[in-house]
DNA sequence: AGCACGCCGACT
DNA sequence: GTCGGCGTGCTC
């Protein structure tokens, strides 16, 4: 067979890095070798731009005068064959352009080039004309760690002298110049640092677990363990597996700012922490980390959702931690569920998905039960971690003083406690002071003008806040209905309300006010977190920023204010997200030997997830909200699709999120709960209406969304529609 | 996504 | 008369 080369030029097809359908095509200089994943610069318009060599071809329409050539091929591994098909698949899910899905790999865009070597310093021998101070001491440095090469800056640093004086020894040739390869951004972790002390029950999970890693082959398996069973040592086990099969292992974890522990324990294990991947990388960093992953240097990395983006060239393993978490929800630009797109990843990379919880969510479970997961149970305690005694505070019994929150039983467990040198925990989801200011007079309730919800006190900033869409004004002292003075009414409590209370019933206690929008940011909280660890406070109230992570060895009474709060809010999941708050909450206290209780205050203690919480019954729990959600014709894997229409008119947002309703094709399985079934919210200066889209299979409601968006433009003058693959779902 | 082009208000 | 606002449109 004779290739017919003749005039034309070879063309070479290219994923870029922007929001266009189909990959390019651009002409391939000669002498120049392409192939699928090669990084490669090319021109687009007036710039040039990273992009990727690509399997599919790119619009063949083209006109070869057009075609204009690749600059240049980047000296880096090239991206594998299995992330290209992740990236193509993730573009037809999410229905998103492959290029955007791309952008997600391309984040450190100088990682492309190899890493530079640094340039330093070695000690040549010789002693300098005449010896200071100063430069005595850089020689007593350097005497120290014979033959090493050093930074200039660094050894300046070293020595406590200025860099002038390391330069001045360099000019006399006591230095010479040296350049210093890159330095890994982590040690390689050894799967045998320390061996695993595992109980039976962890034991036998762990055997699991590494069988499914050694088997090979694409499996998830939910580890679904009771707080403090283990979980952690257990999937430990399963990195040092993959490790000793030469594979690279991804650790999905939810917050990792939060994760100092757990960088600790994984070091503990392996002799060196994994490598970090998160938003707050500093752009060096993060090109090291992404260049070494790429190259194959570092072998486990720990990261946020977009570590799943990494370029890998020998994944074998991936974990995700607290699988239920919603944080692995990703709802700007691209919509998809880390967690899930995860179990994708592995099964187009055939190798095993570990997701561990101890509240899995509930698709999780059922995915378990048919079968799609290996359930790996685990139900003891393990070590000397201990569960708290949980109880139900009954308040139409046991009701709180007048003008008060917490039932006396509370306050009695909370005295006696703090009275033992130990620490109580107040947990209320609402920040603020109260969730509702009215007029004694008239009646009149404080609303936001955008969204029509409760304008929420935060008394100690002065201010009406919109918990919805973020509108705030200063907390008025006059009705604006009926214009009487002094006579406005705080209904409810907020966590800043509790405090004051608190304050009145402790007036010697050390009290710490923990929520999301507390001043002084994600470094502030954790400082405060810190300090309560350290048992610089008697009581800490918070929000849902308490539940996570931090274990406090002093927290020996937690209660729960409000615990049928969010279980009558309409939302399908409420129920699950309340028993995954309140037990992550009432987990909090007890981890160390010793008694400890969890209190919950309830005027519906009969209610089922209560109870389920309260005698630690999650198999009740998850028996009931699986029946739950079928009868309520939602079947618990069911596809949730949002539409998100926003406009710059209210009304005009309205109208069209109605049209969509009405378009919804009565033969598709899918069917549109809304409009506005959550209320409409102002974003950015525009006005967002939110419908729902549910059916039994995913791709039911895709296929309804394509044929809806290409019967129509995505805008229509200021209305621009957005489509959310609801990640809380499954394929 | 960038970055151009393009068409209307306040300024050296 | 221009400088510059950001509203549409294209990039192999």
């Amino acid at each position: 067979m004779e290739l017919d080369l003749g005039d034309k030029p070879e063309t070479v097809s290219v994923l870029l890095p922007i929001p266009a359908e189909r990959a390019y095509s651009y002409a391939v200089p000669p002498g120049l070798t392409l192939a699928p994943g090669d990084y490669v610069q090319v021109p687009l318009g007036p710039r040039k731009v990273a992009a990727i060599v690509w399997d599919s071809p790119g619009d063949d329409e083209v006109d070869p005068i057009k075609l204009r050539p690749v600059e240049q091929k980047f000296d880096c591994p090239p991206l594998a064959r299995d992330m290209r098909k992740f990236i193509d698949w993730l573009a037809a899910y999410t229905l998103s352009p492959p290029g955007m899905v791309l952008r997600s790999v391309l984040r450190a865009p100088g990682a492309l080039d190899p890493e530079l070597p640094l340039d330093g310093i070695r000690f040549s021998g010789g002693e300098p004309e005449r010896l200071t101070d100063a430069r005595r001491r850089v020689l007593e440095v350097v005497a120290e760690q014979e033959g090493l090469a050093w930074t200039r800056s660094g050894l300046a640093n070293v020595a406590g002298v200025s860099a002038s004086v390391v330069e001045g020894l360099q000019k006399q040739g006591i230095f010479e110049p040296v350049l210093i390869p890159p330095a890994p951004v982590v040690a390689k972790p050894l799967p045998d640092t320390v061996g695993p002390d595992l109980s039976e029950q962890q034991q036998k999970a762990a055997t699991l677990l590494v069988e499914s890693v050694e088997t090979g082959g694409f499996e998830t398996c939910l580890l679904d363990g009771i707080t403090g069973s283990g979980k952690t040592e257990v999937y430990f086990e399963a990195i040092a597996a993959a490790l000793d099969r030469g594979k690279q292992v991804l650790i999905l974890l939810p917050e990792i700012a939060l994760t100092a522990t757990f960088l600790e324990r994984f070091e503990q294990r392996f002799g060196a922490p994994p490598a970090q991947w998160h938003s707050g990388l500093a752009p060096r960093m993060r090109e090291r980390v992404w260049r070494q992953v790429a190259t194959g240097q570092v072998r486990v990395v720990a990261g946020a959702r977009s570590a799943l983006f990494l370029p890998f060239p020998e994944i074998g393993l991936i974990i995700v931690d607290e699988e239920h978490d919603s944080a692995y929800k990703q709802e700007d630009r691209m919509f998809y569920s880390a967690r899930d797109m995860a179990v994708v990843r592995a099964s187009i990379g055939s190798f095993p998905c570990i997701l561990s919880s101890a509240t899995p969510s509930v698709e999780s479970r059922v995915n378990a039960e048919a079968g799609r997961y290996r359930h790996v149970r685990m139900d003891e305690r393990h070590g000397d971690a201990v569960l708290p005694d949980l109880d139900i505070i009954d308040m139409r019994k046991n009701p709180p003083p007048r003008g008060k929150f917490l039932s006396p039983i509370l306050t009695d467990a909370m005295k006696a406690a703090v009275g033992r040198g130990e620490q109580a925990l107040l947990f209320l989801n609402r920040r603020g002071y109260a969730p509702l200011t009215l007029c004694r007079v008239c009646g009149f309730r404080f609303e936001c003008r955008n969204c029509s919800a409760w304008l929420v006190e935060h008394r100690f900033r002065n201010q009406l806040q919109c918990h919805h869409c973020g509108h705030s004004e200063p907390t008025p002292e006059a009705c604006s209905n009926c214009g009487t003075l002094d006579h406005l009414v705080a209904c409810g409590p907020g966590v800043e309300r509790l405090a004051e209370e608190v304050d009145e019933t402790f007036p010697d206690a050390r009290i710490i006010v923990l929520s999301s929008d507390m001043l002084g940011g994600v470094n502030r909280l954790r400082l405060e977190l810190e300090s309560i660890a350290k048992g610089e406070a008697d009581i800490v109230i918070g929000t849902q920023v308490v539940a996570k992570g931090h274990n406090f060895p002093l927290m020996t009474c937690v209660g729960v204010v409000d615990a049928d709060l969010g279980l009558a809010n309409g939302d399908p999941r409420a129920a699950e997200r309340t028993f995954q708050l309140l037990s992550q909450v009432t987990g909090r206290a007890g981890r160390v030997g010793g008694k400890s209780i969890g209190l919950m205050q309830s005027y519906a203690p009969e209610h089922p997830v209560i109870q389920a919480i309260a005698s630690g019954d999650r198999e009740a729990f998850y028996e009931r909200e699986i029946a739950m959600r079928k009868s309520a014709g939602l079947p618990p894997f069911a596809r949730l699709v949002s539409i998100i229409v926003s406009a710059l008119d209210k009304r005009e947002a309205e109208s069209h999120a109605r049209a969509i309703k009405l378009a919804a094709p009565a033969s598709a399985e899918a069917q549109i709960l809304g409009p506005a079934e959550a209320p409409m919210a102002l974003v950015r200066g525009r006005y967002r209406y939110r419908l729902l889209v549910h059916a039994p299979r995913a791709f039911d409601v895709q296929s309804y969304l394509r044929s809806w968006m290409s019967a129509g433009p995505r805008e229509r003058g200021s209305v621009r529609v957005q489509i959310d693959v609801d990640p809380q779902s499954f394929l």
